[in-house]
DNA sequence: GAAAATCCCATGATATCCCATTACATCCCG
DNA sequence: CGGGATGTAATGGGATATCATGGGATTTTC
């Protein structure tokens, strides 16, 4: 599972987005037919996908890595404190595609991307986002500079952690 | 897994690309049939290649290296940090070959070589490259001469063996 | 019953399959 | 050792399949 490349799709009349053959390839043998979309915890007009299994995944490691190992029980029961892993699964939806590939893009993702009549589909190897490719363009070209100054500094440093 | 040799190969009409078969015996042998192309992160005009394990192993490296053991979890939540794995992946595209190893070249890769009849195919040990072939004239013929600078530099920093 | 979601068919562009050809290297056998 | 015979690599191209997209028709959903 490794999602790559950055694809514009076409939004149509109808609100239904294609994921792309690239992506759809991406999922799960035994679970091709629907996959995960939640809003970014971060990055305010950007939502994330993934496969379920890939997002369930990603909430399983938060609650063990970042809670330790009493904490899938603690949250269990906890009500008061904050759960991470629990604010993601609020924020997202499961989202089933037509045999083809297509998905109709729920209108609370919609509104933050401000879409018009594309999507862009960026892949990040372990999931991918969905943009408005009016705001990625700046982003990318930003992404463009921060990686060629990584580059740059890894020439300097010796053989342990840059930094970026 | 090592690349070597330049090798020139045509562009043909419906815009294929054969991967040599001194290229694609590098592969591994259980994933013969596909391999990953990526845009240089600093040298405009230039596509890397890789098997899809090599280009892993690479962004593995990268993130555990780069950002440290601990940084993982927040890797995969921060979306709004740099993340150089992140942008190698948007600019990777996994690429399946026929059987007899021809692959129809991106016209993201084909736009940024600015390609006509011909590719350059350069090994580089642990990945190759795509190369316009007029580029790669100027750029080949300034290696050599640098390549010939540094064992001149070698000799002289070395103790002893005077050279005369 | 109206809006939204889904099913299904259509289409142009691209990608893939498969067969054919040429060149060059290796092999084989007497 | 010669001279086909064989194999594989690189290339060309017709036929077919898949992808991304559009849109009519039917089924949900509330």
């Amino acid at each position: 599972m490794a999602f790559r490349s950055e694809i514009l799709i076409k939004l149509d009349k109808k609100g239904r987005v294609l994921l792309p053959a690239a992506f759809r390839d991406e999922l799960p043998a035994d679970d091709r037919g629907a996959f995960v979309l939640y809003h970014s915890p971060n990055l305010p007009g950007v939502v994330n996908g993934n496969s379920r299994a890939g997002f369930d995944a990603m909430l399983d490691r938060l609650r063990t890595e970042a809670l330790g190992p009493k904490g899938a029980l603690k949250v269990a029961l906890d009500d008061e404190a904050f759960d991470p892993a629990g604010y993601l699964s609020a924020s997202a939806r499961t989202i089933a595609m037509e045999p083809d590939g297509r998905f109709s893009l729920p209108a609370e993702f919609a509104g933050v991307l401000g879409v018009g009549d594309g999507v862009m589909l960026v892949g990040k190897g372990d999931k991918f986002q969905l943009w408005n490719p009016g705001r990625w363009q700046p982003r990318r070209d930003s992404d463009r500079d921060k990686m060629a100054a990584f580059v740059r500094g890894l020439a300097n440093s010796d053989s342990g952690r840059g930094e970026a």
